[in-house]
DNA sequence: AAGCATTAATTGTGCTTGCATTTGATGCAC
DNA sequence: GTGCATCAAATGCAAGCACAATTAATGCTT
């Protein structure tokens, strides 16, 4: 029966989103109250860590959620707090590098703890 | 070992992250563009259509994943375009009763296939 | 090598959201 | 019934987002 199809995909849908805002919203309270990041910069981060060097911002947002601008926004954010570095690409102008700095690093690690916490409480 | 069992969270996590992302981003543009409203908007108006009559807005708020204020202005817009009305409720006047109009049954009965179309093709 | 489409990143703008506060109604304690 | 905590909804406000336009560099075509 195509109704009860229908109500299957609708209900898987709001599963996802009752799930996904609850998670996200706690993980982004967490991470602003013990590490004063938001979500969208620690995920930044998280990958630039992951990736390792001279990651230019082009690569890191293709397999990012965000969009182009609102990237290049929390990188802002992230540079600002002198988590990040923002360095340029001798071979195209046009791209910059973004690299973590030591103090990313270690803000990286102390929050990549508290997402731990609570993607355990919440998805474990 | 714990590193496993971090990597597996954190990838749930990401996945989690994209589809959302993805298909929320998919219904929300299909919805605006096919119907004028957006996917909080419509989640409301499903919301409202399901419950029947006589709706208070704390009642509804109470299963949604938007914060009080948020879905108070998501109700703003819907009767902004004569989609839903807001009534006192003699009761309790604090509260207030929330019900879609006729027009706005008919724009909840065409967005559903939109949805329907988008859910089975992300989520089908 | 000049012109033009394309690409990477940034920036201007308006909208939606959450938080905190406010407004107004309820009801409990005394 | 007077005061006070509580509750429902609305509103002021700042932050983050997507979209569109902009800036600057690249490289393809002729």
């Amino acid at each position: 029966m195509t109704a009860l199809r229908e109500r299957q995909l609708v209900d898987r849908w709001r599963e996802l989103l009752t799930t996904y805002n609850t998670v996200a919203n706690a993980l982004d309270h967490a991470l602003q109250s013990e590490h004063g990041i938001g979500l969208s910069e620690f995920e930044a981060l998280d990958r630039l860590v992951e990736v390792g060097d001279k990651c230019i911002l082009k690569t890191l947002g293709s397999d990012m959620y965000l969009s182009q601008s609102a990237l290049s926004r929390a990188i802002d954010r992230l540079e600002r707090q002198g988590l990040v570095e923002r360095s340029m690409c001798d071979n195209d102008r046009r791209s910059i590098f973004v690299n973590p700095t030591d103090t990313g690093r270690q803000r990286h690690a102390a929050a990549s703890a508290t997402r731990r916490r609570i993607l355990a409480e919440y998805l474990g």
